[in-house]
DNA sequence: GGAATATAGTTAGCTATGCTAACTAAATTC
DNA sequence: GAATTTAGTTAGCATAGCTAACTATATTCC
């Protein structure tokens, strides 16, 4: 297994700087691109919350907001505004009342394809001035913060 | 010179799925990033003027606004914000009676090196499950993304 | 079986952040 | 000195986050 730096021994100083330069990129990476998402006419948690039902299925609201990492008053309101927009449909749980399915309509579908297209596009054609060797460094790097997100608590 | 791809040959199918595996990651990181600058008070748009005026010097609204990628009533909001909470002061131009001059107070230089050193601690702490090698690779594709936003139009 | 409790979602109401349209006030141009 | 331009504000709308308090259904436990 590869030595890795845990929290008993505190990490060095360059995680520090790392860290603070990852915030302040993403940051600004998001906030450009985010302008690509509302001309599609749906807010960035709309658009997120739909990938997510796009890729991972039927979810109740309760798992949609854990996914999301918000709280259900909140993913209620999302979810609202897509039903408002024929982007999903919401059955009742046959085994418990409680619980509703929410499912992506094939409208909420189309939607998220072309949405995520013009923006991978944008985002892709400033991407294009990198070298291959860049690309492969953003993409592994990519990967590796995936992961930490999965980890995290 | 390195081999460059243009926009004059169009991006490869590579370059569409590291532009959005990289937003995915980006929106997921700043979702949990963001609960760390909410805990000092004031929200993250307002945090990042104030780094921009802590690090960058006075500012006026307009250069504000643009620094930050919003327009001139959103920032005007902002800063009333920041006022508010004595995080910056305000001063008229002697020049040109229109213009303001926008600088932090030491409260607001304060406030924003703790707020900072609590985020990136908490996104430090998460990076530290890294290895040496894997965290090396993230900073390096920072400061790759970091020069393409440089050259963002 | 029925009361108490737990769980899933909603509603109400607050704050913050984004926008456009329309305004005020100061500076500049003609 | 009138017209135009520029800097910033105000008003009003929508999204998106939260907590507190509510409803309705399930489950637990006596």
């Amino acid at each position: 297994m590869a030595k890795k730096i845990t929290k008993q021994n505190p990490p060095p100083l360059e995680v520090f700087s790392v860290a603070d330069r990852l915030h302040s990129t993403a940051i600004h990476l998001l906030r450009r691109v985010r302008k690509q998402d509302v001309a599609s006419g749906e807010g960035p948690a709309r658009f997120s919350a739909l990938s997510v039902l796009v890729f991972g299925g039927a979810k109740t609201l309760g798992e949609l907001a854990a996914a999301e990492q918000v709280k259900p008053p909140t993913m209620s309101r999302i979810v609202a505004g897509l039903a408002r927009s024929k982007l999903v449909e919401i059955t009742a749980d046959p085994q418990d009342g409680r619980r509703m399915s929410i499912r992506p309509t094939p409208r909420g579908v189309k939607l998220l394809h072309e949405g995520r297209q013009r923006r991978i596009e944008y985002l892709a054609s400033h991407l294009a001035e990198l070298t291959a060797q860049e690309l492969a460094q953003v993409a592994e790097s990519t990967e590796i913060l995936a992961r930490v997100l999965r980890n995290w608590t």
